[in-house]
RNA sequence: GGAGGGGUGGCUGAGCGGUUGAAAGCGGCGGUCUUGAAAACCGUUGACCCUUUACGGGGUCCGUGGGUUCGAAUCCUACCCCCUCCGCCA
């Protein structure tokens, strides 16, 4: 959520930056500002009615104490105060209107972020070549029986993997690996959360109430009851300090979490049916960061660095991208994308997103900190996959990859694999 | 699922429908004392919104929403959450 203070100071700068994302941000601004004036005005009424009514109260009550009853021609004023005041909606009405608004407001790209389109920005990892043409995972996980989209299919329908044998297996390595590389080498608190959760924990990540449709959730008996399947641990993570204070000292949080992720994937028919790469449910490591406004920046830098330490010890070639202002999600200002080399397929595949997004969150799950002369102001949150599993499920299997189809595992992994150092067909 | 109990400030815990934003204790902060520290004593100690260049002024908040009332933390109501006991269960 932007800073209302903000928009009344300086909409021009507001709109210009909103503007970047591609869309022109004017009307909805001018929308919001009208509003807000309108807000400010009944709730100038309200508070004045208000404070009369408070004060007389209190005369009331004084006279009652002293045994004294009341004019009950001031009683009657006052009846009729209360209920004007009653009457008087139009605050609630006007500031809920405008909290809607500003919750379906993107977040505003970092001001040095003036490029729209994507820019790749560096690439690890050497050439990747084989003597022989590559296969896809999908034919490659079909070959050697640990993956069957048949299955999964006959269970769930289209877009869901069933892993089998040393698939399974791989999949478990690859989380238990990545944790524990956060955990030890990057200290970070690891989390399992609760992969339901309610409305206003999605509200405050930003997926809702923009991106319902996006979406799984519960049915529910009534909307109270109804829950919100993650589309990543990001949710969970960055809500878990939703409504507190934070002592500055007890910042950073640094949290990571495995879950899996569900994602209704509307939309993209027809898009990257085969495979792993965009199912309903998938697993993914994430991280995520809760920091000192001042700090952010760094902490974004140092994000993407951990997330390429996995890539680097599995040792798969990739990319960073960093996002252009066109790209950007809803509630990121600033977002790298680390993609993977897919020799079967023979594509860049993003496995992983860091994001900066300011205080963007946080204004929405309202978790602030308190520095040392008291003051209050919001957080700054971060996340970044650490990383998409089942992509990386992918990756590996296209990477290490033989002409006598069987897979090498990584020598990061095999200690997760008890030892063992390829994948054969069974 | 059945039966009860409860949600008050960072925490514990009071609170007749009217000087209660809220007693008391703990914690925190500042000070006195001390070479330093502890103890003791004194003082202080919530968040948010509107308005104001500032000083200040006003308002809201006792789980959440609605209601009663001139006036609600206190009464009514719906919902949410937590706890205890019983039953069932991974």
């Amino acid at each position: 959520m932007l800073d209302i203070n903000r928009i009344r100071k300086e909409p021009e700068k507001v709109i210009e930056l909103l503007s970047r994302r591609g869309r022109d941000f004017a009307v909805k601004l001018e929308e919001i500002r009208e509003i807000d004036r309108k807000w400010r005005e009944s709730l100038l009424k309200a508070e004045e009615l208000r404070r009369e009514i408070n004060e007389e109260s209190k005369e009331i009550g004084r006279l009652k104490r002293e045994g004294r009853e009341a004019d009950p021609g001031k009683l009657e004023e006052m009846k009729e105060k209360s209920a004007r005041l009653k009457e008087l909606q139009d605050e609630k009405k006007f500031k809920k209107e405008l909290d809607d608004l500003l919750l379906l407001l993107p977040n505003l790209p970092d001001e040095g972020l003036d490029h729209p389109e994507d820019r790749v920005i560096r690439e690890e990892g050497g050439p990747v070549e084989f003597g022989f043409e590559p296969r896809t995972h999908w034919e490659l996980g079909d070959m050697l029986k640990i993956i069957s989209f048949k299955r999964a299919a006959l269970l769930s329908g289209s877009r869901f993997a069933l892993l089998e044998a040393e698939g399974a297996e791989l999949e478990r390595a690859l989380i238990n690996f990545m944790l524990d590389i956060h955990k030890e080498k990057h200290g970070y608190r690891e989390i399992m959360p609760p992969y339901m959760v309610k409305y206003e924990v999605m509200e405050g990540t930003g997926q809702l109430p923009k991106f319902s449709e996006e979406m799984y959730s519960t049915t529910g008996d009534d909307e109270n009851s109804r829950m919100y399947l993650i589309p990543t641990a990001e949710v969970p993570l960055a809500n878990m300090h939703r409504g507190e204070i934070l002592e500055k000292n007890d910042l950073p949080k640094k949290y990571v979490a495995y879950t899996p992720c569900f994602r209704k994937e509307a939309g993209s028919y027809g898009k990257d049916t085969s495979g792993l790469i965009r199912n309903h449910q998938f697993n993914k490591v994430e991280l995520v960061n809760i920091v000192l406004p001042e700090e952010s920046p760094g902490f974004h830098e140092r994000l993407l660095g951990e997330s390429e330490e996995i890539l680097k010890q599995l040792g798969l070639k990739y990319r960073v991208v960093e996002l252009g202002t066109g790209e950007l999600g809803f509630s990121s200002s600033k977002t790298y994308d680390l993609e993977v080399w897919m020799p079967g397929e023979k594509m860049w595949r993003e496995v992983s997103s860091c994001s900066n997004c300011g205080d963007f969150q946080a204004r929405r799950m309202n978790t602030r900190f308190r520095n040392e002369d008291k003051k209050t102001g919001f957080v700054h949150t971060l996340n970044s996959s650490g990383l998409a599993v089942g992509r990386i499920f992918a990756a590996v299997l296209e990477n290490y990859q033989t002409e006598e189809l069987s897979i090498r595992v990584p020598e990061a992994l095999c200690g997760y694999m008890k030892g063992k150092k390829t994948i054969e067909r069974n």
